[in-house]
DNA sequence: TCATAGAAACTGACCGGTTAGTATAAGGAA
DNA sequence: TTCCTTATACTAACCGGTCAGTTTCTATGA
């Protein structure tokens, strides 16, 4: 069984990401998690910081789920980027497109009025940005990547691309639309190949 | 001088932009707008009344602003793509980053948790992927847009990459990451283009 | 021209409910 | 003892929304 504080963010987790920071209420989180109001204060010193944990243990899971396993050292970069496109696409046809991107969503909601928010975002999709460069980098390097090609921009245009899908998806609440986002953003990376 | 009406709903427009809409308290908008509750509510109904009028009047605007002007019936197809595609960059570089784009900020804010706005939003999405395909559509006609190119997959991408572009700007607080990728998206729509 | 009636516009105090957060007291496990 | 857990009662500020009453505009008719 889960301890009470891992109950408490998972529950947390999961209303912010379906309703957001701001329309996720303490008491929300409590009737959620079945723990009591004095006992989630004992482990967190505010809505805010609980806020904070709660986005901390998203991170963690997102890259162990995804980052460690799509981008694992030995792999063909190609193949891991496409993986890493399909991973939300997927999950989308899973679970509907309700929810859309945990980390997007609190991107717009948070970046212009909360800086904490702000820079743990700003750094989760800088190590994301590092991770794909690297990747393509990779490619560089087994000299299946054009030449020329700017890696840090390809990068920056995979996340923008990909978020972009999302927040389609989750608008329209069509999996199919999704897809065909995806599916001419790996047509635009696919250019970048040769060889 | 502005009728109470339109006080109001600049007010409201503005602050729903830049800090949400539940982050957005009708005491805010009364502070904003130096108009008194009473008469908040002989206009608008409800809270959520008169954050609808405040979406349609900037629905309205940007169709004027953006919609109207930059595609023009006669114009070349390409280059009022482009220039659509500036008019957010520009806009950023002027005013900064922050707010990103009102209606997506709503998107992801709204979609999950209240029909009223998605509707009205997903209307709003389908008129611009529309307009845009039609510009595509004439690009057609003239025999510049390569053959074979699905101009409804291109309309929502061309929409997602440029939402995805400002969330990074919004995130990053950087004109310039914004604009590189927006440069890689013309870039990609380059690529369907011939003659 | 002016009185006046009614509609429209406006004021700000007030309402009940909800918010985040605190206090406290008691029990159970290491 | 010392940490953890539960439960409930509480505060004070804030939330969206209502209300009775006042002012301002406007149309009409002698």
């Amino acid at each position: 069984m889960a301890s009470t504080r891992e109950q408490i963010l998972d529950a947390t987790g999961r209303l912010i990401h379906l309703r957001g920071f701001h329309n996720t209420s303490v008491d929300d989180i409590l009737r959620e998690s079945g723990v009591g109001k004095g006992n989630l204060y004992y482990y967190f010193k505010s809505k805010d910081d609980l806020g904070f944990a709660a986005l901390d243990r998203t991170l963690e899971r997102i890259r162990k789920e995804v980052l460690e396993t799509v981008f694992a050292p030995g792999g063909d970069p190609w193949k891991q980027l496409d993986a890493f496109l399909d991973y939300p696409v997927e999950r989308a046809r899973r679970e509907g497109c309700a929810g859309g991107c945990p980390l997007g969503n609190l991107v717009l909601e948070m970046s212009d009025i909360h800086e904490g928010f702000r820079m743990r975002l700003s750094q989760a999709f800088g190590q994301l940005r590092s991770t794909i460069e690297e990747t393509l980098g990779r490619a560089r390097t087994q000299g299946t990547l054009r030449i020329g090609a700017d890696t840090l921009r390809l990068a920056h245009f995979i996340i923008a691309g990909l978020e972009g899908a999302l927040m389609l998806g989750k608008l329209h609440r069509d999996v199919e639309l999704m897809t065909s986002v995806i599916d001419e953003l790996k047509a635009h990376l696919a250019q970048y190949r040769v060889g």
